[in-house]
DNA sequence: GTCGTTGTCGTCACTTTGACGATAAGGCCC
DNA sequence: GGGCCTTATCGTCAAAGTGACGACAACGAC
């Protein structure tokens, strides 16, 4: 077998919600193509490195997170011939869910990596380099889908949260305010979604709040919705 | 830049309902590695060559479908090292949902390919060459799934179908039976889903069953359900 | 203690669901 | 044509779920 020049990257949409809104770790570009514009972090795979492997090895150089607990899924894959001028480069995509991190960013590269809205970067199409504004759209798109049906919206959050804590996730995520009696009955009603752990907290201010961990369900039961 | 020796494929799922049953087109390989073994239909992407429009190509090739009017999707990307015995190889993994074709399948490789139960598939770990056995639990997974809330469903059946039909593809692909008079009353009441055609047919026996078209709905409200 | 804040439980009208009866409208066989 | 089988389609009804919102609980700040 010959194959043709071709570099294969494992590229990563890291998500955390803060302050309210949904933002995305982006870095600066230090070197050509597209010097000095943001881009997703990412890096090519190495030799006998599995995709995912190389996702985790790059979430952790950026993150500085243990990347075992991270919700890491992969998305998608783009290879349009010219979507890198450097040559033929495969982009495997994958969506990391972090919770919001007490400690400020804190990889190698923490210089030049910055959280950002994703509305606002969403809203330049020229923001980002390469074709990555695409990328962060599938990528959210699908973030955004999950939350309905899957437990994720708790990957955002740390080990112990609050009910009030998951709906800002979902709040942030989507876009919309969701009435806090009627989200409380379901998160607490939906079989698996979330544990009561019986302990309290009074970090949101007001009456004292249930501390809650993830459950053990894979899908929900029924889905939460955006309206 | 410079690269390790690498190729990437493009993979295919192609799936159909036929007899009540969701059926895959497997070719039987004719060369090493895994030579005499069933395999997904794929090949490697050419220079220049985007990945679905390989994907697109293969499915043409193997089919000898207009790929304009099938339903096409990327799924997952595997790259394993050591996945391939012959080398790094990335595969592209893209799902097709075709309709029952009244033709046998008319590709340049007809002989060689052939359509089989997805359960029987399943049952034996073997019966796959390379990791395609976890790529073909994969891409049915997503199938199953996306039929709950999308209106993939359609896709499987011809361009004019009874409400009959549609509830055929349910239940081949979820392995359940669904009540008739409460599917018609959903599929009919789901906005955008379907759309009636005023014609009718006979071609299932019974009463005359009206015809639809597929709607232009992209995501069901409210999903169907698999109980 | 009062006030403001957030958490949690309840109520209620409305919709959706799942189970199933009933009827419609063809083909087939005699 | 008449019975019978098959599938299509409409209705009904109880149970469960949903969204809107009232009420009260339990903290901190002052």
């Amino acid at each position: 077998m010959d194959f043709e020049p071709l570099g294969v990257a494992a590229d990563l949409v890291i998500l955390t919600v803060r302050e309210g809104s949904l933002q995305v770790l982006l870095i600066r570009r230090g070197i050509a193509p597209y010097r000095g514009r943001w881009a997703l972090p990412g890096g090519f795979v190495r030799p006998k490195e599995d995709l995912e492997e190389a996702a985790r090895r790059e979430l952790q150089e950026e993150t500085g997170l243990l990347s075992d607990r991270i919700h890491l899924e992969q998305v998608a894959t783009y290879g349009e011939p010219g979507r890198d001028p450097r040559g033929r480069v495969i982009s495997v995509t994958y969506l990391a869910l972090v919770p919001d991190l007490p400690s400020p960013v804190a990889g190698t590269d923490a210089a030049s990596a910055e959280w950002v809205a994703v509305d606002e970067v969403l809203t330049d199409q020229d923001r980002l380099a390469f074709d990555h504004h695409r990328i962060l759209t599938d990528a959210v798109e699908r973030a955004r889908a999950k939350l309905e049906y899957s437990p994720l919206a708790a990957a955002f959050c740390p080990d112990e949260f609050t009910i009030s804590e998951l709906r800002g996730i979902y709040e942030a995520v989507w876009g919309v305010q969701l009435d806090p009696r009627n989200f409380h009955r379901k998160a607490t009603k939906t079989d698996g979604f979330v544990i009561p752990l019986g302990a309290t907290t009074t970090r949101d201010g007001g009456r004292p709040a249930q501390l809650f961990r993830r459950g053990p369900a894979a899908t929900l039961h029924p889905p939460l919705t955006r309206g």
